[in-house]
DNA sequence: TAGGCCATCTGGTCCT
DNA sequence: AGGACCAGATGGCCTA
């Protein structure tokens, strides 16, 4: 045979994870990774080899020395020694071999690359709402939630009021599939048919979230609604629609707060020096509970966002303390020289 | 079984 | 030359 064994480990570990790469300086879970894909990359590998034994049959006709620097005519089809034009060197084995070797180490760089995008996004799905180790968050999903979170956080500061819950949700909740829209909704305790979408796509009101109107009921409202009951608080024909995903291009927003563009529209007008409020909503905070798991554990949904230890979901500063609709939100903005805590609000809101 | 999601490989491009 | 970044291709896994 003209084939070398793929698996030698000269060939494909030392090269791979040499100099640049030492297995015992990855990341552990890196180092598994790469260690199943070692095992795995036998029968990967299969193609390559193919193609390196047709390459070595070349290579072994052409000796066992450096050929990169031959400058010797090759004859043409008719046997005439070429004696112009580009030159096609044919790949020695060395050669060769350091191809192999540089496309093993991109690969592993690559991998690497990969992965810590992947512990960026991981680290992104524990600071958005609606975190789950069981029920992760796909990548697309994360950065839309993102992006809607800073979103609405921002609107929040700017409007220098309290927002509406219902709306603030729906603003998450844009462009999101419908399973990520029933876990954030399912993450605040609501019932994503609370807001519906009419036949346009546009998100409509239809109701308030019945487990919150039962528990604090505002004036008037049906306080016997059953919690998670949404269709028996609105009770049309449209609150029996299947909830679809926010359409982008005609968002219906909750007039009285979020009369802005849409997330889809830019960052949101601010009027002071940064665009962005930041440093704001408690998320470097989050930074010290990198352990989800005490979270989850109190939660109904199994996620960090509902009933977090040493905070009343629904005490004193829940955004569904008593009060009428423009009462729904946890917390007062004290916006000229009084003291100022919306991180933890926001956080209490949004991160029980 | 189709579709979604993901990890990985791979070749190209750009930059240092 | 080599590394970072990117996008396309591919195959595996899971779920409706």
């Amino acid at each position: 045979m003209l084939t070398l064994p793929i698996d030698e480990p000269a060939m494909m570990c030392e090269p791979r994870f040499g100099a640049n790469y030492p297995r015992e300086t990855l990341p552990e879970d890196l180092a598994r990774d790469i260690g199943r894909r070692d095992s795995m990359h036998e029968d990967m590998s299969n193609s390559d080899m193919r193609e390196d034994d047709l390459l070595e049959d070349e290579d072994l006709s052409l000796g066992e020395e450096d050929e990169d620097e031959r400058e010797e005519d090759e004859p043409d089809a008719n046997g005439i020694a070429k004696t112009r034009g580009p030159r096609r060197k044919k790949p020695s084995k060395g050669r060769h071999e350091r191809v192999k070797v540089r496309r093993q180490e991109a690969n592993a760089r690559e991998r690497s690359r990969m992965h810590g995008l992947n512990a960026a996004l991981e680290s992104l799905r524990k600071v958005v709402p609606c975190y789950s180790k069981t029920q992760k968050l796909s990548k697309i999903e994360t950065l839309r939630l993102a992006k809607n979170y800073i979103w609405a956080l921002s609107e929040t500061l700017s409007a220098g009021k309290r927002p509406d819950l219902l709306a603030f949700v729906q603003t998450l909740c844009k462009g999101l599939s419908q399973p990520t829209t029933n876990l954030v909704a399912g993450c605040l305790q609501l019932n994503a048919r609370n807001f519906l979408t009419d036949h346009n796509g546009d998100v409509m009101f239809s109701a308030r979230p019945p487990p919150y109107d039962s528990m604090y009921p505002y004036p008037g409202s049906e306080a016997s609604a059953p919690p998670g009951h949404s269709s028996s608080g609105g009770g049309t024909a449209d609150s029996a629609k299947p909830f679809r995903h926010y359409n982008y291009g005609g968002a219906a927003y909750d007039a009285g707060y979020y009369e802005n563009a849409s997330p889809e529209g830019g960052s949101p007008h601010l009027d002071g020096p940064l665009s962005p409020p930041m440093n704001f909503n408690g998320i470097f905070s989050l930074k010290h509970h990198d352990d989800a798991s005490e979270y989850s554990k109190s939660s109904p949904y199994g996620m960090r966002y509902c009933g977090a230890p040493g905070r009343a979901a629904l005490g004193q500063n829940s955004m569904y303390r008593g009060g009428g609709p423009e009462a729904r939100f946890p917390y007062d903005l004290h916006l000229r020289g009084q003291p100022y805590q919306p991180q933890a609000e926001m956080h209490g809101a949004f991160h029980n």
